[in-house]
DNA sequence: TTTTTTGCCGAAAACGTTTCCGAAATTAGT
DNA sequence: ACTAATTTCGGAAACGTTTTCGGCAAAAAA
């Protein structure tokens, strides 16, 4: 009911508030009987620490903070459980805010979380990059940062990425090999670094196996459904429909999926469909979506080591890790009869 | 680079602590010369106010929490969302935690929560309420609670759910209507409110068309479109298919799906499929999926201003608020050849 | 002019911890 | 038994705010 202080307990058993945060944290000398003492009766009388005032005059909260694009797409809600999962264990709390595609909201929740006192920052920016002065700021005053998935090559910052331009000549190069001659890219949002990356090595596939330009494209779209079944639909009535498309994301290859299906094309047979980031649907979907898995959990996990590295020892240096992932090819994309 | 505080602002303008604190918080008497002095400097320099000082003294945080049993099924996503959306138009912070349909850790993440004082918390319940006396005293010292959607009868707190026993029967007698004789519910977590009503409802819309109990089964499952897929996976094992299965939400009724076309059955002339809870997959599935759409975005919203509510005011009565939704009827459910 | 009100502000306590510093009590060393 | 070292503890400052209380001017009322 009412809130006990450390001073309640102090002035039951006779002895000075000093010794009671002591027989909390136990690197202070205490007799042990006494230190028993106090945290038996503490636990008796319901004690409860408050965090603010440990956060005051600690400097520290106890508290990581982690900015997401979105967490619609289970990418990232995924990318959250795994960190949460992760820091859970240290005794950390993970407060969570999504900025919703957004660059001054992401702003905003940077610096709410910032100015929350949360030890470290992991960040997933969004496209645009034009917060990449506030952080430089904050890097320059020492604050844990740590970027996840979506980089500006320019600031000095640890950073965890995938491989998208490997795993994307990869894919594309499937392509190639299954015969599929004409090869749609669907990118995503321009300006994006994975959207680069994955355009990056869709070109190198395509410099590779020698195919000319005029046999493939590479079309900008969003990362929803409903835009890539837009484009396909466009493509449709420029009767320019290409023996193969290769998506940002599988909500985008599914938005194409259906709309070809709907038009009486057929998959893989007359054409091929790619994703990338694979999520849970993609085996679920009929055809079964060819995509890029991606080791989401290794990738959150490793973005909370370096970040807790860099709080515990402010001296440790920046480091990237780059992570591969796996082609997962299924009958979207093969032309033989196979699995 | 140094953090300021409001002494150091004082000391550099001849002020006392007070004054610049009044300059602030300006509901107190302060000259309006002094006040926009100090702010401008404090602008100057600047200064950001240290929330944990502000939270100690002020004994509250600005924070709500907010509970989900998970975040991987896009629906609490969107809870989570329209939640912050809310709150943070008012000035509050929300802060998130997934349970991972797990209850002790639903509690711990409850306590942490409300040991870092915030204002307020939003909780949707994991399965088996054994954290209910937990909540209980909670809400007898007068802490701002709004339960979301898993309900216990017997807690006295405001709450904000759907009205799935009536969206479940009329789901349920939709089947009936378009000829499917026997209705197979996939029902989810036992022990979970929403799915005891949306038992409810199934068993009141066989009841009133007088439909047999041979000629109908619950089956419990749980959230995934795996354990969709099993299901169908015994049934044929035993012959069993039913003419229509109606399912807890989308992921296990696309796995029915995926299992059924897989073994040659068609939807919806063969069988027929129903999920709830509609997400964007619906659409985008072949065929269609019919479903029952929440209205997510206002079911949090009017979560977040009863919680408000009760945080101005703590002499706020309790109140329950039942949402209703929309049956979208597509092409997995309907015979006759139509949209 | 004297008294009362008003406007503005400073001093200091309070919020609940941690932690430095030194003192008392105990133990060890000779 | 006397000094030295060690253990254990209390006092008090510090963290950065808000807020109560009261004081002193200036303005208003008498």
């Amino acid at each position: 009911m009412k809130h006990y202080t450390i001073k309640d307990i102090a002035k039951k058993l006779n002895v000075s508030i000093s010794t009671v945060s002591r027989a909390f944290n136990d690197k202070y000398d205490i007799k042990k009987e006494t230190k028993d003492l106090i945290l038996k009766t503490a636990e008796e009388m319901g004690y409860i620490p408050n965090p603010m005032a440990k956060k005051l005059s600690q400097k520290r909260s106890l508290n990581i903070g982690v900015v997401v694009p979105e967490f619609i797409n289970e990418y990232y809600s995924e990318i959250v459980i795994a960190i949460q999962e992760f820091f859970r264990s240290k005794g950390y709390q993970v407060l969570v805010m999504q900025s919703d595609e957004d660059e001054t909201q992401e702003l905003t929740n940077a610096q709410t979380l910032i100015h929350n006192m949360v030890d470290g920052l992991i960040v997933a920016p969004t496209a645009g990059y034009k917060n990449m002065q506030y952080y430089q700021s904050r890097i320059k005053e020492g604050y844990p940062l740590v970027f996840l998935n979506r980089i500006e090559e320019s600031v000095p910052v640890s950073k965890v990425v995938f491989n998208n331009t490997k795993w994307s000549f990869f894919a594309t190069e499937h392509l190639i090999r299954q015969g599929y001659q004409k090869i749609y890219h669907l990118s995503g949002y321009k300006d994006l670094s994975v959207t680069n990356e994955r355009v990056e090595g869709f070109k190198k596939a395509m410099d590779k196996n020698n195919i000319q330009k005029e046999n493939y494209k590479i079309i900008e779209t969003g990362l929803l459904a409903e835009e890539g079944m837009e484009v396909v639909e466009g493509l449709m009535f420029h009767h320019d429909i290409p023996d193969a498309f290769f998506c940002v994301n599988d909500m985008v290859a599914i938005g194409v999926m259906k709309k070809l299906k709907d038009n009486g094309y057929r998959i893989p047979e007359d054409v091929a469909v790619v994703g990338f980031t694979e999520t849970r649907i993609a085996k679920l979907i009929i055809p079964q979506l060819t995509s890029v898995k991606q080791p989401t959990f290794e990738m959150a996990k490793k973005a909370g080591e370096i970040l807790l590295k860099r709080i515990t020892n402010p001296s440790a240096e920046i480091e990237t890790q780059i992570f591969n992932g796996e082609l997962n090819v299924r009958k979207s994309s093969v032309r033989e009869v196979s699995n």
